[in-house]
DNA sequence: GGATAAATAATAACGATTATTAGTTAGGAA
DNA sequence: TTCCTAACTAATAATCGTTATTATTTATCC
């Protein structure tokens, strides 16, 4: 579950790669405010539009960096599809996703196909780790 | 089957959008040979590279512009994973793909999954209109 | 409070792709 | 064959999402 107090911990528990402990800033802490409990599946621009509502001078860059950090922590996952921006999830369990093909739209689906596989002839020789489901179809606004 | 001789004729069919015909070019003609029979994924700079062998001046935007006609043509699918450039496949028959989370290697997989279905639950109301799955592993290069 | 490494804002740089533009050419008609 | 014209090309600028750079500021430890 991420929680911003949570998630707070954790980035002062973690080492730079100089060793130093990383620092929780109010820039951060809003950006994980932003996150916890968002299942919209933001962009980065998404997230920086929302927090510049209470802190206006805060940088896209430092939103990038910052989702950046939490992706590589395993705290959030990086949602990428069809050459669009790159959504952010503060769910990390394994889960499918379910896209819009009109607007886009994005939703979880708890849902998981671990047991699919191929046949030896399609393996060409390669040790097989997971798959990647994602469903397409039109959402309820989308359906006339 | 995509072949050169094909590829011209269904050219040469085509109208823009002002109604002509489109044309074929002998840089055109080297692109849709680059292609054919190719089942190495190749991206647009891998298509330029290996056609200004022959043609030295061609740019690669009109690597790029060719290869977007043949997919809004339906002659070759674009593939898009996980923020790299896009690769091309002159086969266009549904099919998965296989792809080495080392070295980037994507093989065709001629099995596919459309009796995957998911619960009302997760479903959110959409119309479901077809899945896509990926395989992840490591391929026999990149196993030690 | 002071020291110091990390974080910030601003902005330049980047890689993949698309748009622009001036000049060239394919392909049908005369 | 030669002409005509819209399509095409090469070169390059522009775009978009994202990351790197840099001078300045700040969180955290002592």
């Amino acid at each position: 579950m991420f929680t911003v107090e949570e998630v707070c911990k954790k980035v002062r528990e973690r080492a730079t790669i100089d060793g130093n402990p990383m620092k929780v800033t109010p820039q951060r802490r809003l950006i994980f405010k932003a996150l916890e409990g968002n299942n919209q599946h933001p962009t980065a621009e998404n997230i920086h539009t929302q927090v510049r509502e209470v802190f206006p001078d805060i940088s896209l860059a430092t939103v990038y960096k910052t989702l950046r950090e939490l992706v590589e922590m395993g705290e959030i996952l990086e949602i990428k599809h069809e050459g669009e921006s790159s959504r952010f999830d503060p769910r990390t369990d394994d889960h499918s996703h379910l896209v819009c093909e009109d607007c886009g739209r994005l939703e979880d689906v708890s849902q998981t196909f671990p047991h699919l596989s191929i046949s030896d002839a399609d393996r060409h020789g390669f040790a097989i780790s997971r798959n990647f489901v994602v469903f397409y179809g039109h959402c309820p606004n989308c359906q006339n």
